[in-house]
DNA sequence: TCGATATTTCGACATATATCGAAATATATG
DNA sequence: CATATATTTCGATATATGTCGAAATATCGA
């Protein structure tokens, strides 16, 4: 019927679960507003693309352990990519995912 | 920041919800695989591309009572449109909210 | 090494969710 | 009307989630 095996049906959930809390789905719109690398998958560019934790707290009026909480729903749906920089971890959306998405609803319409 | 405002962002947190469900997101391929209208908007066309509750839970193996919580909520998201039709009630993905999931997606990419 | 900054971990708690089964409602048909 | 089919409502329950605050960990710079 679906054009989805049933595993993929399941992580297709767990993304939409991680975007389906307001403030994760800010911090979300945050990074692929301003961090996509053009380039997909290319890594340096990815300097000054990418948001720090503190970053994506700010202007959400929640506590800092709750931002790290959010991030790693985020990061464990598959949405972002981290890496550590120093005092700070850097995220960026993971392109290749962002593809899959726009796919999902893209390609019932075409 | 972002291109959304702050009543967007829920009600598209709200959709994401509604399909963070693994059952309810098997319901709504179903429809989006099966039921939308090539026309958008049109009305008559509806005629045969809809799914009424009872084919909606087949294959799911979850009571009807279950279906139709899931079928509430992927309505209240506004992911779907429902009608009477004698016994049954059929549904059928609205095509508006389809493609603003789709350019949700697809614009950051572009 | 000490203090400042950034982030995570942990425990707690209130609220929300998925599912069931039983009973109620709506519609069609004999 | 009586019965069958389709769907919803309701109450219960077990589980998950969002948030906080306190404490722990990591890194940088003086």
């Amino acid at each position: 019927m679906s054009k989805y095996r049933d595993d993929q049906i399941k992580q297709f959930a767990e993304i939409f679960k991680a975007l389906s809390n307001p403030n994760r789905l800010r911090m979300f719109l945050h990074l692929v507003t301003c961090c996509v690398p053009g380039t997909v998958g290319s890594f340096d560019a990815k300097d000054g693309v990418s948001a720090c934790v503190g970053d994506l707290g700010r202007d959400l009026d929640i506590v800092p352990s709750t931002v790290s909480h959010h991030i790693k729903e985020l990061h464990r749906a598959g949405l972002i990519r981290m890496e550590r920089r120093g005092q700070k971890i850097e995220c960026w959306v993971d392109p290749v995912i962002l593809r899959g998405l726009a796919r999902f609803f893209d390609e019932p319409l075409t």
